[in-house]
Parts: C-alpha cells; sequence; structure tokens
DNA sequence: TTGAAAGCGCTAACAT
DNA sequence: ATGTTAGCGCTTTCAA
C-alpha cells in the first residue's frame, strides 16, 4: 500500500534502523549512507508514519489549543503568532474549541487530549479549580496565553493596559473621563480595568465619581447602553474609555446618533488594538495578540525539552489615532 | 506508565481482543461483558491510544485545516463552525496555517500532512495549479471552504452577495452608487463584486460609469484612498459599496472626516457581517461564515465515510441597519 | 461470543 | 557505523 521504512532501507541497501536514524537525522550515520537513504526516501516518495514513529518512543510533538472564541480576532492572532513556531520545530496543533459550555465540560470530562497532546496551550481563559485539577491529572506541561493571570504562561498587563489608555486622556487634558465595561472578558481582566480607570483619576487628583465607571452587557446593545448612560450623567464626561476596541466603536456610533463628534465633543479610546481599529481611526492600547502566541509557543518547545513554564508578562502600548483630541470648549 | 487495553481486559478478565472489541463498539460482544469492559476502563481511567489504534487499521478521524489568515474572523468563524463537527464525530483536527508564503510554499512542499490526517479542508484560499495537484497526490478528500468556487466544497455566491448590497440601495432610491473594491480577498471574489456592481447598475438602466468602481489597496490607506478617490469624482456618488466590512469601515472614517454624515450624507454598505459591523451599526450583506465552516465539517465527515464532496452554495443575507438611508436633498 | 496470534511501521537497546 | 532484536498498544483475522 504506502512505502513504509523498510521499502526506503532496501532501496538504499541498509537496514531499517539505518534508514531510521539517517531519516530521523539522529547521529551514527556515516554522511554518505545518509545521503542514500535520504534520496532513496524522496524517490520513493516516503514520509514517516507518524502514528508509528511516536507508539515506538519516537518524535513527540503534539500539542493542543484549547480556545473558547476562535471567532474572536484575538485568539485567531494568538494562533497566527503560536502556529509557525510550533510548526517550524515539527510539532502539530491540534485544535479544541470550548466555547459552548457544553463542549467546554465535555473536553475536561473525556480528557480527551489524554495521550493525544504532549502539551496544551490554553489561549485567552481563565480554568476553574476543577478544570486545573483535570489537566493536572494528564501529566503534560500547560501554558495560558492571553488568559488572567494565575496560570504559568504568557499574558499582557490588564492593569497597565487600561492607565494607558486613561492617562492618554488625562495628558489631553480630559478630566470628566467615563469608562464602559462591558461584560466578555474573564473577570480578573474587567476588575483590572476599572481598578485602572479609579486609581489613574485618583493618581491625578481628581474626586472620585462611581458614576463615571458603567458596567454593561456584551456587545453592540451593551456598548450603546454605556454611552447612553455617560451621557446621561448631570456632568457627562469629555472622554470615554472603552474595556475592547468593540465597545469602543460602539460608543463611538453612539455618541455620532447623539450629534456628537469623535474627537471633537468627546474623545474615545479602545483597548486591543483590533485590526478594524486601524480603518475606524480608533485611538487604542495594543495588547500584542500576536505575540502571546508566538511566546506561548516557544514556552511549549521549551517545556516540550524539559524545562518548566515561566510567566511573562508582556508590554502593552498606546497607539494614538484620530478618536482622541483635548477636550474641546464647551461641555 | 500508562493504563493499556491489556490492563483493562485483565481486570475484566477477556482477552484484550474481546476488550478493544468492547470498548470500540463493535459487535460481537455480550451485552453483560461490553458494560463489565467499560466499567473496567471506567475504573482504570482508560483512554485508547490513538496511535496504536490508528497503527493497528482502527480509528480513522484526522482532518487538517489549512488556513491563510487565522485572525481574519471570517476564517475563525468558519473554524468554530468547523470543529465542533468534527469533534463530536471523534475526529481530531490539525491546523496548518500558510499565511506566510514561505510557509505556504513549505506546507504543499513537505506535504506533511500525508499520512497525517485523513482528509483536508482548505479555508479561505485558492489553491494553484500546483498545489492541487500535490494535494490530488495524497490521495485524501480534499474540501474547500469560503473560497471561490472551483473546487468541491462550500462557499457563498459572491456576486449575489454584491448584488444585495448595491440593489438595496437602488431601492433606496441611490443613483450614483460607487464601489470600493479592496486587494485581499482571492481574485474570483473581487471579480464577482466588481460584476455585481456593474451588473446591478446596468441593470437599473443607469449609464456605465468606469469612475464609479475603484481598486485599491489592502488596509485601512486603501479603504481611505477608495473614499478619497469617489469623493473627487465631478459628481460624487450618495451611496458606496464596498468589497467588505472592513473596508467600509474605512469609508466611513474618511467620509466622516470630510465632514459627511453616514447616512445623512452618503450611504455606506459593507459586505461579509463582520462582528464589529453590528457595534458601528453598519448596513452589511451576511455571508454566513459559520455555517459554511459545519457544512464543510459535515462534507468532511461524508468524505471520510466514503462518499464524493459535493459542492453547496450557501445564501447570502442583508443586513439593513443604520449606515443607509435614502438619499438626501441635495449632493 | 470469545480467545490466540500476528502484525501495523517504526525506534531503541544491544550487539557487532 | 551499522545490523539485530524486541517491542510500543492496539485491531484483526482465524480458530475455538
Amino acid at each position: 500500500m504506502s512505502v513504509t521504512l523498510a521499502d526506503v532501507a532496501r532501496r538504499a541497501g541498509v537496514s531499517p534502523a539505518t534508514a531510521s536514524r539517517a531519516l530521523g537525522g539522529r547521529p551514527h550515520v556515516a554522511p554518505a549512507t545518509r545521503m542514500r537513504v535520504r534520496r532513496a526516501a524522496d524517490e520513493l516518495n516516503f514520509v514517516v508514519s507518524p502514528e508509528a514513529s511516536r507508539l515506538a518512543g519516537g518524535a513527540r510533538g503534539r500539542v493542543g489549543v484549547v480556545v473558547p472564541h476562535l471567532a474572536q480576532w484575538s485568539c485567531g492572532a494568538a494562533l497566527e503568532g503560536l502556529e509557525p513556531v510550533l510548526r517550524g520545530a515539527g510539532v502539530d496543533l491540534l485544535l479544541y474549541g470550548v466555547g459552548d459550555p457544553a463542549a467546554r465540560t465535555a473536553f475536561f470530562a473525556d480528557l480527551p487530549a489524554r495521550r493525544r497532546v504532549d502539551a496544551l496551550v490554553v489561549l485567552g481563559t481563565a480554568l476553574d479549580e476543577q478544570e486545573r485539577a483535570r489537566l493536572e491529572l494528564m501529566a503534560v506541561p500547560v501554558v495560558a496565553a492571553a488568559g488572567r493571570g494565575g496560570q504559568p504562561g504568557v499574558r499582557v498587563d490588564e492593569h497597565a493596559a487600561a492607565r494607558h489608555a486613561v492617562d492618554h486622556l488625562l495628558h489631553l487634558g480630559h478630566r470628566r473621563i467615563g469608562a464602559v465595561a462591558a461584560a466578555g472578558p474573564p473577570d480578573g481582566v474587567l476588575e483590572a480595568f476599572a481598578a485602572a480607570h479609579r486609581d489613574a483619576l485618583h493618581d491625578a487628583g481628581l474626586a472620585h465619581d462611581a458614576g463615571l465607571l458603567v458596567r454593561v452587557g456584551r456587545g453592540a446593545p451593551g456598548a450603546a447602553e454605556g454611552a447612553g448612560r455617560l451621557l446621561g450623567l448631570r456632568e457627562p464626561p469629555t472622554a470615554v474609555v472603552a474595556s475592547s476596541d468593540e465597545v469602543a466603536l460602539g460608543v463611538v456610533r453612539t455618541l455620532g446618533r447623539a450629534r456628537l463628534r469623535v474627537p471633537d465633543d468627546v474623545s474615545v479610546v479602545g483597548l486591543g488594538d483590533h485590526p478594524l481599529a486601524e480603518a475606524a481611526d480608533l485611538t487604542t492600547v495594543c495588547r500584542p495578540a500576536r505575540e502571546q502566541g508566538a511566546e506561548a509557543g516557544r514556552m511549549v518547545l521549551e517545556a516540550l525539552a524539559g524545562g518548566a513554564v515561566p510567566t511573562v508578562v508582556l508590554p502593552s502600548r498606546l497607539v494614538v489615532r484620530g478618536s482622541t483630541a483635548p477636550p474641546g470648549r464647551t461641555t
């Protein structure tokens, strides 16, 4: 049926063991022999069977990626960073979506990854105690990426990111700065956002005003509601920071409907540097999603090589675009 | 080390063969025996080794997904549709990113999928002749999804989608309708877009005006340029249809900078129904990405079962939001 | 219905 | 440097 290592060995006039060594790039093979085997393999169009190889104790190299929301750009971007690193090292990437709660339960219950993967990357979601315990049971390295922290892996400092945003507005001269925190991200992230907003205003010596932080539901309706609540304040803010670019765009739209111009009347800052933020000319704070993925990939490789998984916090970076400006003349 | 089938068999007091049959759901096992084996497996926390299983001629069930731009929401969405279908059927999903040209070349050159996967899904990209030939060589079913057509699989009718958009504008009373086609999607898609624009205007009895279709580069700069060119026309359009939602948002922004209101002064329609389109209140045409993924998944399953891969064209659907309105009083 | 035996294709010791 | 010998953990004939 398909070409086997034995075929290649025969054609090259060596034993299967030597052929295996030669092809696998392992030592103790004469250069000439290696060449010969390589050529034979080429001619036969041979590719090792990963099953057989693994079964026989060879190639490690399969990592599972657990992702909640594939459609979310940040997950995709992280994957895009992760994939080449892993592939470059010859390890395969198995995808496990756990967006659906049922699927999530099933994943951790079936522990389907057991024996299927040599390591796991958990992308953009926090694991609860039970889930962590299940993973522990698998006895493979687990790298968290883009999560809220708490597990070894890579993430960004959410508090710092949000502060970049608020500080930018303060720096522009704004004194009434609203914040819209929309549900969606893991709790820890939202908390960091709220805290950063509070801290920044406090550090600027501004009186605390609980009304400036509004917590809303996810999606477009949430963003609209948030903007509406802020606008309805006795003294509406001259600038708004949103917990994500998605929310920020919703805020911009709601402002527009209220005949308020961005940034002339109100400045808006997002969080994340969504690909569309550039098109929408939205000032935002870049959370390097790709980089997080790539870093996670490197961590996996190290872990596979026997190392421990460290914790790395990547910096975020303010990206100033056209949705922010100094406060206008009137309020 | 890890629990093997033999362990389970011993504990259940049967032979490995019977245990295998019982666990694998194959016939010729007494119900009572099957139960006993199942329980033993449970108690031992046993999971079959996929390598060994496959090697021994068991479970097929591993499909590769080839994706160019993971970070693009439509790819993510398609994956999100694809994954549960496949997982539900017990097949694993291997991810192969081919966004980077080098990676793409490497993928098709190494033919790494050979023997690694039992089927392939090609997401959102068109294969050239050579690539197709390489895949052919693998002798596994290939399902194209969200491509430009040409290969069996699932896609949407791009021409119809674009026409929905233009027809909507015509229906609102617009007579000068510009189109911004930004580079990015496979050629065929862009062609369909251009043709639909032309055809719709023609069918509406409007004189042909080549200036109304502008082709620009990708990204925010492209969108801005496109809007600018349209605005610079002797007789600027009262409505614009963009080749994607991303571009549409860029157009909206550029319009805003030119102090033109959407939809009061100019209507804008996007294409794709990007998740952010709702937040941005953008009228668009929904290309059901998730559905395409799910459909592709079903096709793979059928193909794995020995069926042929059909070609399915999914309908697109106009989603009217706040970025379109009848033409204003003045131009 | 069940068991025994023979590999699947490869790699890792242990020779040579 | 190369060959020989045993499996890896499972499924599948074939026999009982």
